[in-house]
DNA sequence: CTACTTTCTCTAGCGACTAGAGGAGCAAGC
DNA sequence: GCTTGCTCCTCTAGTCGCTAGAGAAAGTAG
């Protein structure tokens, strides 16, 4: 049908028109046909591959890895060895982001536990933080 | 003592040379003295700051909490409050972080289990994704 | 027809580095 | 002393994923 404008694309996807214009021109989102007057014309598909992309980005994958999970489904006929593949590397990808992110969490957590106990507060947060500056060079 | 070069201290830290000078640069380490020949000197107070700086960037905060941070260490009878909230806000942003990570890693766990049954394998990771663009964009 | 909004292209900026050019200092071996 | 090879210096420019702004043209409501 091609009758959406960027900026309802942009209200719809919560993407901001700058970056849709910024996807198109590296290549994420296909560069769409143009009225007359030059304006971008998007569709339903458009819609659903930005809100895709949006998530996918919300989510912490890179440009390129987005680029290789929408080639995933670009080609449906492909070989499962090479889709289950590429979707392994991602899944063993968000494992490690998340064992990371849950370390993180963990010290965080310690550090605002022990600042919250309404004593006398002496600041564990930078102590923490430069003790394991220190441990970090003594036990490595 | 100022015995160190930029060489050893980034050994010692793990932090690269280029990003100690750009560290000086930005004003979250202190311009170090010179040697007769132009070379920085660091001591042992250096390494300290710069092992706390490092470990706050790893724990993912940024530099401008860090220069917070610094500038906390730097008058330690003020109150911690400040230090705690940075420490909380941070928290809560993992803490979201890590649930939307480990709601995709569902999802794709999901899809390879299936691709690895030797199925048909459609490969739903952009219907996936897509529908929780939608839902997002309906939930909130 | 005017006033307003949207869209267009283009360039430049952000954070937090990282890489490279081109030159100078310095320590060790011959 | 002289050369080899490493470290260090400054400087500029590149990275990623946007974001902001200028200035102009197109579309829309009254």
């Amino acid at each position: 049908m091609r009758t959406l404008s960027i900026g309802e694309v942009s209200r719809r996807t919560e993407v901001k028109v700058p970056t849709i214009r910024f996807y198109e021109q590296i290549g994420l989102l296909p560069a769409p046909p143009r009225t007359e007057g030059n304006r971008r014309r998007y569709d339903e598909a458009d819609v659903r591959r930005l809100a895709f992309i949006r998530h996918a980005r919300e989510l912490g994958f890179e440009v390129e890895d987005i680029r290789e999970l929408l080639s995933l489904t670009a080609q449906p006929n492909r070989s499962c060895h090479e889709a289950d593949s590429i979707a392994s590397r991602h899944l063993q990808e968000v494992e490690r982001r998340i064992a990371r992110l849950d370390a993180l969490r963990v010290e965080l957590q310690r550090m605002v536990d022990e600042c919250g106990h309404g004593r006398v507060c002496d600041c564990r947060v930078i102590q923490v933080l430069a003790d394991h500056g220190q441990c970090a060079h003594h036990r490595h």
